[in-house]
DNA sequence: GTCCAGGCCAGAC
DNA sequence: GTCTGGCCTGGA
């Protein structure tokens, strides 16, 4: 692997974990927009352009195998400060998918197809009301609900044509945004007073950040579920999107179909799917479930065909 | 009009 | 502790 900035770009080269269709649409992160043949990303005070090189930029690069472009990404400075770490570039996943593919074949068959996938280690108060309001909700609607508030309370990061783009708030400026506004203009309707309630426990301290980012897995699980609107699942994603703890393993609708697919046998509690995770994948739980929540959605994996 | 979506909460047992 | 019904909203 290798990284390269040229005017403020950034290049990624000879990655093949590396796959931003993989890394985006999976469930994890929201700040994206499909654009021609990439995604417009909003990471931080980042708005970037990310998108696979085709032969003939790899090889006016110098002959480079596969590569992302990071448009807009900043300097090598930028990369190792931010991108290294949000895009967990320290972890192999070759490695990582290796062991997995000798776990079982379905593990096995997760894995190949989902090349190139990557666990983003993204912020945790972001992920926090993020995944408050993902619960009951659809992708497209959490999205349109994010953006807008970092419209409402975040700072104005880039400006194209005549799109503004926002940096999503600190826990200062979303405590500043009332009930009535949220359901107005983020269109989040009864999660918006779990979304005040949980800011104000933040900004009182009733939950602290800092002790969840030090506490052992189950007790940060149980810290984050102080929270309003925040129960085992979301508690697991923020966990896993926003502290990198590998051994969250959020069960959703995706993964009781997978599990009862391959692992169980119409089991329908969550706590004991979430125990049968934790004893077949061990620390690596929830990378396993990336896998195997990607590979599900996308082959539609336990859903009944009509007729 | 009806149903449901990447769950949580409150109340009942 | 475990289970059930209700829930804002927008799109199918």
């Amino acid at each position: 692997m290798e990284v390269l900035s040229i005017n403020n770009d950034l290049y990624i080269l000879n990655e093949k974990e590396f796959v931003p269709k993989n890394i985006f649409e999976n469930g994890q992160a929201f700040r994206w927009e499909k654009i021609n043949d990439g995604y417009m990303v909003v990471a931080d005070k980042y708005v970037v352009y990310i998108e696979e090189l085709n032969k003939e930029q790899l090889q006016n690069l110098g002959n480079y195998d596969n590569g992302i472009l990071i448009q807009n990404g900043g300097t090598l400075d930028d990369y190792e400060r931010f991108w290294k770490t949000y895009f967990n570039m320290d972890r192999d996943y070759f490695l990582l998918r290796n062991e997995f593919m000798s776990y079982d074949k379905y593990l096995k068959e997760a894995c190949e197809f989902g090349v190139g996938l990557r666990v983003l280690k993204q912020d945790l108060f972001e992920m926090i009301i993020s995944f408050i309001i993902s619960a009951n909700n659809q992708i497209p609607k959490i999205k349109k609900s994010i953006n807008a508030i970092s419209e409402l309370a975040g700072d104005k990061i880039y400006s194209i044509n005549n799109n503004s783009y926002y940096k999503f708030p600190t826990i200062e400026q979303l405590s500043k945004v009332t009930v009535e506004d949220l359901k107005k203009y983020a269109r989040v309707g009864y999660r918006a007073e779990y979304i005040v309630n949980s800011v104000k426990m933040i900004v009182d301290e009733e939950v602290s950040l800092e002790k969840i980012k030090s506490l052992p897995y189950e007790e940060a699980h149980k810290e984050l579920c102080k929270l309003q609107g925040v129960g085992p699942k979301v508690a697991d994603c923020i966990l896993l999107f926003g502290d990198s703890r590998d051994e969250a393993f959020p069960v959703d609708t995706w993964v009781i179909k997978v599990m009862n697919e391959y692992y169980l046998d119409n089991e329908k509690n969550m706590k004991k799917i979430k125990e049968a995770g934790a004893k077949l994948f061990k620390d690596k739980a929830g990378l396993a479930q990336q896998y195997l929540f990607f590979y599900a959605r996308e082959n539609k994996v336990g859903v009944k065909k009509k007729g």
